[in-house]
Parts: structure tokens; C-alpha cells; sequence
DNA sequence: CGTGTTTGACCAGCGC
DNA sequence: GCGCTGGTCAAACACG
């Protein structure tokens, strides 16, 4: 990787500029997601982030961290080559539109018509150095399947948010060019506050950096995660480092972090992290 | 007993 | 059609 990266991945979907090594080290915002979904990859806490002092306009910054602070490795922030190019280390996660929302089976059950495409739900994949796989985000999951993965010597475990009528998944697995590396994707919207038995904890947090209530795609993040997106949209606060699009159900929602506009629309982003959207200079 | 995990089986989608 | 793969189910099991 170069001082200066750009990378246009195969799919129009996708933008990541990064202004210099650097910066893409410490944004951590590096990989394309099967052309549908982003990857943050995250050195959790890192200086840049922790450094920006608290504001008025940013409550999130008032949290506080205690995950260790993480240094990027060599190749850690390099998209795997394609040498095959179907099927690199994130492959697993394409093609899997039947398990989006309700299952495959429950479908069926359900009289789903056959060959019916499910409209995709939001996904958002992190990338976290953890040793821990399965990181607390303050909801409850269970866990419900676990498969090995092709071309991993790592299994992908499957969670599902335990509340009733919520139907939020998780994926986790192990980056198998950096074991290191936890891949935890997010697919759905929580449709409920954080459980009551959490509170006080991570739980806690997860309330204060939200202030809308249930519901927001960011409940669904991890603690270090949310950090990030609050970051990137602190545009008093944060130096920008690139762009960031999403694509979620109707459409896709990117946000400049260079010119700390938003590059098409609010879209997903907004719901995401609904101050950052609001009036909040009145 | 309630809750969560494990794990083999099953199913759907996809490429050939 | 067949085989491969990812995703899910669900019974058995573990644990507090």
C-alpha cells in the first residue's frame, strides 16, 4: 500500500480514499464487503479517536474506553489480492440472501413464494483486533449455528438477538490472514432498547450515545464501533479521512468525511447516528 | 428450570 | 442435474 491510497474496488458501490497511509491505518476504514456492504476495520480506541476532547456537540466523547489500544499490522489493512478473485477472505459473506431475516426453512413454513428474493437487510461488517470473538455490545445474543468456513481454518458462528420479534444476526469469525482480526457482521436494525439487565455496563453506554431510543442500527454496534462512527461524524473534532457509503435496503447512503458533507444522501447514516443529523448547532 | 451452546442434518442458491 | 457452500434448524447437552 502506498502513502497515498485510493481504491475503487470492483463494484461502483464502493469508494475508500485515504489520504495517506496513515490515515487509513488509523481510520481503519479499509475493506470492500462483497460489493454490498462495508467493512470498518477498527483499531479500537486508538490515539486519534481518544484524543479528540469532549464538546457540546459531541455527548459521545464523554465515554469512556478500556479496550487495549491497537496497533495496525503489515497487512492488516491491505484488501487480500485478488489472486482468486471470487473468493477472497470475505467471500463467505456474499450470496447469503436467504438467511436474511427469517430463515430459509421458516420461510417455507411460512408459504414465502419459491424464488422470491428477499429484500437484503442493512449489514455492516466490522473488523476489530480482538481476542475475544464475540464482543459485548450491551444486547443478547444467541448463538445458533457455527460453520467452518472455505478457505479458513476458522469457523463463522452465528448469533441471533434474543429479544422477541427482533430479528437482528450477527456473523462472527476470525480473519484467517490475521487471527487477530474479528470479522463481526451486523444484519438488521434492533427494534427494542438495550435490555434492562445490561444497563449499567456497556448497556449504559449504548443509551448515552444514543438518544433517540430503540431502533437505531448503531444499537447493533459494539462500544468501540459506535466510537467510530461518532468520530467520523464529528466534523468539529475530526480530521477527515475519506469516504463512506453504505448500501442497505433502498438504496445507497455514502458520507464524505473529507469535506464532512454527506456525499449523496443522509440515508442510512442518519439513522445510524441521528445527531450527527439534527439541528445541533441551535 | 430457564437459558444458552453444540452439532449434525437439512435446505436453498449458485456455478458448472 | 449435481455438487458445493452458506445459512438455519432443532435435539441434545451444559450450566447456573
Amino acid at each position: 500500500m502506498d502513502d497515498h491510497v485510493e481504491h475503487n474496488y470492483n463494484t461502483s458501490l464502493e469508494e475508500v480514499h485515504f489520504k495517506s497511509l496513515s490515515d487509513c491505518l488509523q481510520s481503519s476504514l479499509v475493506m470492500d464487503y462483497n460489493s454490498l456492504e462495508k467493512v470498518f476495520k477498527f483499531s479500537p480506541y486508538s490515539s486519534p479517536f481518544q484524543s479528540v476532547s469532549p464538546s457540546v456537540n459531541n455527548p459521545y466523547l464523554n465515554l469512556t474506553s478500556n479496550s487495549p489500544v491497537v496497533s495496525s499490522s503489515s497487512n492488516e489493512g491491505e484488501p487480500k489480492e485478488n489472486t482468486n478473485d471470487k473468493s477472497d477472505q470475505m467471500e463467505d459473506n456474499e450470496g447469503d440472501l436467504h438467511g436474511v431475516g427469517e430463515s430459509s426453512k421458516q420461510l417455507t413454513k411460512q408459504g414465502k413464494k419459491k424464488g422470491e428474493k428477499k429484500e437484503r437487510e442493512v449489514r455492516v461488517a466490522f473488523m476489530t483486533k480482538s481476542e475475544i470473538d464475540h464482543l459485548e455490545d450491551g444486547y443478547r445474543w444467541r448463538k445458533y449455528g457455527q460453520k467452518a468456513v472455505k478457505n479458513s481454518p476458522y469457523p463463522r458462528s452465528y448469533y441471533r438477538c434474543t429479544t422477541q420479534k427482533c430479528n437482528v444476526k450477527k456473523r462472527v469469525e476470525r480473519s484467517f490472514q490475521d487471527p487477530s482480526i474479528v470479522i463481526t457482521t451486523y444484519e438488521g436494525k434492533h427494534n427494542h432498547p438495550i435490555p434492562s439487565t445490561l444497563r449499567g455496563t456497556v448497556a449504559a453506554e449504548h443509551l448515552l450515545v444514543h438518544r433517540g431510543g430503540g431502533g437505531s442500527l448503531l444499537h447493533s454496534f459494539p462500544r468501540h464501533h459506535q466510537d467510530f462512527l461518532m468520530m467520523k461524524h464529528s466534523p468539529a473534532n475530526y480530521q477527515s479521512v475519506g469516504s463512506l457509503s453504505y448500501e442497505h435496503g433502498h438504496g445507497t447512503s455514502s458520507y464524505n468525511f473529507n469535506n464532512n458533507q454527506p456525499v449523496v444522501d443522509y440515508g442510512l447514516l442518519q439513522d445510524i447516528v441521528p445527531s450527527m443529523f439534527s439541528k445541533n448547532e441551535s
